[in-house]
DNA sequence: CGGCCATCCTGCACGC
DNA sequence: TGCGTGCAGGATGGCC
């Protein structure tokens, strides 16, 4: 499951693989996946001026206009051609290829015109210098709203995924049903400290590889050895030994100790 | 506004 | 062994 450490991994593998590339023609075996009014139109014939991340969006701009990818959960960008599951393929005029290839086919490559105003309407970057412990505490302080599904919430901050969340609550010792506005200064500190601690450290290692179906895997991340909660249902806590809890909260699969986090409740 | 549900897909873990 | 069922999950949109 593709978060941001994980996109930064792909984006900064393909920087010096598709950077420069004149795309020439292109295939689509599974139609959905490639958003654009007149995909020929707009695609063929332009270049890769450059290649970046914002949240969990892969931006290629091109020398007009750029493709806005989203892997979701089970895509993968790579010039390595795979076996099975090809949703998307460029062709460059040296030979070489991009596959966009997604098991599942939730994801998404699209054309637009203008990628930033198209990605406006998400939060901040967990990792950029304006997002301080100052500001995170305003933002949680006025919303009312479970933690956890707040922190997955791509327009309140961009960019955590469902592991990376239930690492940073548990680090804090903040439990996932927490009121966001009900949560202390001193922990809000905590998970602010924890949120960026763990996204550097996954992007260290390269991302978080969960043991999915994919065979060939070359460029593995290996986060997962560091996993203190996700997962781990019934598995003694590292810290304390009680066995961790798995509970649903807005839709998700949530893992947390129910001894080491505190719930802090609705003001009233 | 906040919470909940369905939708999109496939592969895998289950129970029998 | 093989079948059926349920589950996982990011984002979106609809509903109350």
């Amino acid at each position: 499951m593709p978060e941001l450490p994980e996109v930064e991994t792909v984006v900064r593998g393909l920087q010096n693989t598709v950077v420069g590339e004149s795309i020439i023609d292109l295939e689509v075996p599974w139609e959905k996946a490639l958003v654009a009014d007149d995909p020929y139109e707009s695609i063929v014939g332009k270049s890769i001026t450059g290649i970046r991340r914002r949240a969990k969006y892969i931006i290629i701009d091109l020398d007009q206009g750029a493709l806005l990818v989203h892997l979701r959960m089970t895509g993968k960008l790579t010039p390595v051609a795979p076996e099975k599951h090809v949703t998307v393929m460029l062709h460059f005029e040296t030979g070489n290829t991009l596959y966009f290839q997604d098991t599942r086919k939730f994801g998404r490559m699209e054309y637009v015109n203008n990628p930033m105003e198209k990605l406006a309407h998400l939060g901040p970057e967990p990792l950029a210098d304006d997002f301080t412990p100052e500001v995170f505490y305003k933002m949680l302080r006025s919303k009312n709203r479970q933690i956890k599904p707040l922190l997955l919430d791509q327009t309140f901050l961009a960019g955590l995924g469902n592991i990376y969340v239930d690492e940073a609550l548990f680090q804090a010792g903040i439990q996932p049903l927490s009121i966001a506005a009900s949560i202390p200064k001193r922990q809000s500190m905590s998970l602010h400290a924890a949120i960026q601690s763990i996204l550097s450290a996954s992007i260290k290692a390269q991302g978080t590889t969960i043991l999915n179906f994919s065979h060939g895997e070359n460029e593995s991340g290996t986060y997962q050895a560091a996993l203190q909660v996700y997962g781990r249902k019934d598995e003694p806590c590292l810290v304390c030994e009680t066995p961790i809890t798995k509970i649903t909260v807005g839709q998700r699969g949530t893992h947390f100790c129910s001894s080491c986090q505190s719930l802090f409740k609705a003001k009233r």
